[in-house]
RNA sequence: GCGCGUGUAGCUCAGCUGGAUAGAGCGUUGGCUUGCGGAGCCAAAGGUCGUAGGUUCGAAUCCUGCCACGCGUACCA
């Protein structure tokens, strides 16, 4: 399709060079189902230009167009002001729908970072949020043709690990790590994120805690740098940094996604915090004790990248990030995705190392998202830290889900509150309501499971094998060309990295073979074979379009 | 204060590289079932696109002011 479209595009524009001498970039566009399959502007444009009428200058081209323009147009009418519409042969728009999206990123090295949970804390609705956002736009890379690798950053050392480190000595009596033997591995978790809580209040409140809890990080830190696995507290420290991951990948596995590769923090600090140094004086400076990149002389925000204690903070870590994802991968493009409050943080590590490595800078673009916002509220409790963890957000699905369809299924509670996260466009925060996530009514993802399942379920029901498409009736053309449109509707979630329009697509794609489907007969009908084909260029569609978004296809439900 | 972002129907959202009557879902009202999975389809009501200006043949879309909310604004991430 998309080949084609740019080939009418560029006919347009010989076109309109041969009548005026005028180079004009000519973009086709859907038009409302009743203009035409095509439309363009051109004639709107020009008339300005040219001094007279558009609707003048419309025909001129149009009879232009009608002598020598391309075989795959029926016809061109004029309408409105001025806007030339096109309409497609059959045979064209019933090619339109094999069409492949571009492989724009053939050939070419991707790293997708998202997700990014630290270690020693519990998992959030945003988490859930990011992972579910960054799993469909590393599937847009894959679906281009991206090498791709997916890879998630976390802090396994810092303050919050010094604060659960603390609540849970409290908790053990003492440096006693074969006491953890005691916990069952189904209570880990939630042992440990009611540790960092703990910890987090003890920090603020109580003076001898925080200083203590210093300390620990301080700890945490030689840990790594002596390579310490043998002494009581690294013990404590090095099997419930081991739980935390355990935890995040048995998360992972249940939403459907998978990291090749963890940066922790520790990994990235050595790096970051050579790299910065190295640069003192030409990009960074001293300043109050600290190294800071002032962000002003760019209009951005001054920000510490070594503190006057000489450690490492988030910014020297993200510099360590990136050198070592270049080290690790060669990319040549990495996308980060993290919450929006990073969004200006990010301008200025940029901003930084484009001082000193401009094409790093240059290939890494910085996604952000929004909060989760659970519909009607939640009952927080403040012993739990006071958030919306990501196992409520399934919990709550899973229980809508049941309510509303009598029996547990994962794929269906998953594909709800993915499709929810999803069809509202990346930026700004989300409403996530669970009933009408599930609701099987409407905008959700088990509507559409569900109609993947009807199509496939009349495929099953007849011997008959599907045949040709041609001579299309009113009906079926209005559905092929919905098809038709699949591959422009990648490539633009692709361009513009926004899974969205994939959801808004593919429910349109629904309601219309529903449509169809209430009113046109397929098994028995004497357009049985033509109709055959087009039920399942529908759902192989539909398949297609969900496992982008990371969303199951059952062929039953 | 400054910077970034958001503001579209009762609710949740598309549309925002300017174009043809501003589109969906939920909810509300009415219709369709002796049929391939009715978890559907058809239809109605409901909007001064935050607000005031500006640019343009044409603005939800671009520019400016204002209002409301959110985030950021040096040693958290």
């Amino acid at each position: 399709m998309l080949i084609m479209k740019e080939e009418l595009e560029k006919a347009i524009g010989v076109a309109v060079t041969e009548i005026w001498g005028k180079e004009i970039a000519v973009e086709l566009t859907r038009p409302d189902e009743q203009f035409g399959d095509f439309a363009t502007n051109v004639a709107l444009q020009l008339a300005g230009t040219l001094g007279t009428n558009p609707r003048q200058v419309a025909e001129q081209l149009v009879t232009r167009l009608q002598e020598s323009g391309a075989s795959t147009v029926r016809e061109y009418t004029i309408a409105g002001p001025g806007f030339i519409n096109l309409r497609l042969t059959d045979t064209a728009l019933v090619a339109a729908c094999n069409a492949e999206p571009a492989k724009t990123y053939a050939g070419q090295v991707i790293v997708a970072e998202y997700s990014d949970p630290n270690p020693f804390k519990v998992l959030h609705a945003g988490h859930l949020y990011t992972s579910v956002v960054g799993d469909a736009i590393a599937n847009l890379f894959v679906q281009a043709g991206g090498d791709v690798h997916r890879v998630n950053f976390g802090g396994d050392v810092g303050l919050h690990v010094g604060k659960t480190l603390w609540a849970l000595l409290e908790k053990l009596g003492g440096e006693y790590p074969e006491k953890l033997a005691d916990i069952p591995a189904n209570e880990r978790a939630p042992w440990m994120a009611e540790a960092y809580v703990r910890g987090t209040n003890a920090y603020d409140d109580d003076p001898i805690a925080k200083d203590a809890i210093i300390a620990l990080n301080k700890a945490v830190y030689g840990f790594h740098e002596r390579d310490d696995h043998t002494s009581p507290l690294a013990q404590i420290y090095w099997t419930c940094r081991e739980w935390s991951y355990d935890y995040f990948n048995e998360f992972y596995a249940r939403i459907g996604t998978s990291f090749e590769k963890y940066y922790p923090e520790s990994e990235t600090a050595g790096i970051g915090l050579e790299t910065v140094r190295r640069h003192i004086g030409e990009v960074f400076e001293e300043s109050e004790g600290a190294i800071v990149f002032k962000g002003e002389n760019h209009d951005l925000h001054t920000r510490v990248f070594i503190n006057s204690q000489g450690l490492p903070t988030y910014e020297a870590k993200d510099v360590g990030l990136i050198m070592k994802k270049w080290d690790d991968y060669h990319f040549n493009r990495s996308v980060v995705i993290t919450g929006n409050e990073q969004m200006q943080y990010m301008q200025v590590v940029l901003k930084a190392i484009e001082q000193f490595a401009p094409e790093l800078a240059r290939s890494t673009t910085h996604l952000t998202h929004g909060i989760v916002k659970l519909a009607g509220g939640v009952k927080m409790s403040s012993r739990k830290g006071n958030i919306l963890r990501a196992v409520d957000v399934l919990d709550a699905a899973a229980a809508a889900n049941k309510e509303v369809h009598g029996q547990e299924d994962e794929g269906v509670t998953l594909g709800a509150v993915k499709y929810a996260f999803l069809r509202q466009r990346t930026g700004g925060d989300i409403m996530y309501d669970p009933q009408e996530s599930v609701s099987l009514e409407g905008n959700s993802g088990p509507y559409l499971q569900y109609a993947h399942a009807r199509a496939r379920s009349m495929l099953r029901k007849t011997e008959t094998q599907p045949g040709e498409l041609t001579d299309l009736e009113a009906g079926e053309r209005s559905l092929v060309r919905k098809l038709a449109e699949f591959a422009e509707v990648v490539d633009k979630a692709t361009s513009e990295l926004m899974p969205h329009h994939i959801c808004t697509y593919l429910y349109e794609l629904a309601q219309k073979f529903n449509s169809f489907y209430e009113h046109n007969r397929v098994i028995g009908s004497d357009r049985e074979t033509q109709r055959l084909r087009l039920v399942r260029l529908y759902a192989d569609t539909l398949q297609h379009g969900l496992a982008l978004l990371g969303i199951s296809a059952p062929d039953q439900m």
